[in-house]
DNA sequence: TGTCGACAATTTGCGTGCAGAATGATAGGC
DNA sequence: GCCTATCATTCTGCACGCAAATTGTCGACA
């Protein structure tokens, strides 16, 4: 069990604050930290450190580290690239797809179907996580899984911001497009599911500016 | 000048690294660097927790850290990541650009041309690089833009290797078509922009790729 | 002679203490 | 009464020390 204090802070951490039990912009203390995993400084800054080079929480030099903001003017920034990922990850897909890595895609879209048959938004935005980094995985590129990975964790910070907003239609409609994405990477056919993706990426930000749009608080809260 | 520690050796590592003074694989013992830095053991941490994060070191749990390897079988997944973020990169470059970084990309542009007048492959590395990161910028993406400096900062352990087979053709050629680029930004032609950067990243990737032929050490060696 | 097991050495993971830096409070001057 | 300067508090950045874990070596036994 040696070597496991640092990465578990730096788990429970990260878990933490991708779902919102830590609010944006709320102070990380060392000391409390380390009162609340009852471990010593050292393992808590490896973690802090860790998750500051992921982009998750901000050190602020010489006084305390604060959970990342989310930063509602970088969004359209943030669906640029999400979007291009989401169409990038989805051709390489089709091309480059294993047995075994097909299977693993139709779990997750089993679970993603379920989540929302039983109009479980939190379990949605998760195994919707999972089924897109699945298919990253499947596409073979590090790199792009690994950007692609970050966006959507990201995703799910502003998501669940809003996941009190869901209807029933909006889930089943990506359930389909889910469906299709599928079966173009089963069929092997790179420019579809490279269309299909960007559509499915433009009708994920169409839904998210809209939510933004309804509350009018969306540009001066949760800085 | 408190907290500037581990940010020195941090910086320190990361230059040595990615310009081969450190022989990849070659380990790196906390309690030497220690020595070496005149420094305690616990910045030393601090800097390879990050390096690791980056991806430029590899930690052994329990064991050392070792500089990552250059995994040549990985590289047509690098190139391929890197052609996509050269298109991309300069096609936003080309919609977002003002005018003061259009300023910053020539001074780069220049310094390039410079460095090929004297014949100066190291600085022509490093210029080619900054020269592509001033674009990316330009572009305004800072997801596309991170992401491509670590596949430009990768190129550079790469390109070191082979920095000596530099004949002169290849680099006026590329001083040409970084010509041809910044008119495309200037323009504000984005299809065009993106058209020149796959064909300049193609390149690229056939003159490295033609290189590892040429010796038959690139697939046995360095790993 | 080859293989297995125990031991020593090296190195990391973590605990703890101290000094420096930044912030907020308080007192003094205008 | 307001602004400014000094001070106390609090937290980080770093030094140092100990214990666990792994590796390589040496010796015993088959």
């Amino acid at each position: 069990m040696r070597g496991s204090g640092a990465q578990k802070v730096y788990e429970t951490l990260r878990k933490a604050i991708l779902e919102l039990e830590l609010d944006p912009g709320s102070p990380l203390d060392e000391v409390s930290l380390s009162a609340q995993f009852d471990m010593s400084r050292t393992p808590i800054r490896e973690a802090l450190v860790r998750l500051a080079a992921e982009g998750l929480v901000t050190t602020l030099p010489n006084r305390n580290t604060i959970v990342a903001t989310i930063d509602f003017v970088r969004l359209p920034v943030y669906f640029e690239a999400l979007s291009l990922m989401y169409r990038v990850t989805t051709r390489l897909a089709a091309i480059n797809r294993r047995p075994e890595q097909l299977i693993s895609i139709r779990a997750w879209q089993a679970a993603f179907a379920e989540a929302v048959e039983r109009q479980d938004a939190l379990a949605m935005i998760a195994s919707n996580r999972d089924f897109h980094v699945a298919i990253a995985e499947a596409g073979g590129n590090p790199y792009f899984t690994q950007l692609f990975t970050r966006l959507l964790d990201e995703g799910r910070r502003i998501l669940r911001l809003y996941y009190s907003s869901f209807d029933d239609r909006l889930p089943r409609q990506y359930v389909e497009e889910h469906e299709l994405l599928v079966t173009a990477i089963e069929a092997g056919d790179a420019d579809l599911s490279d269309r299909l993706g960007g559509e499915h990426a433009a009708q994920i930000v169409r839904q998210i500016q809209s939510y933004i749009a309804r509350d009018q608080t969306g540009s001066m809260r949760l800085v």
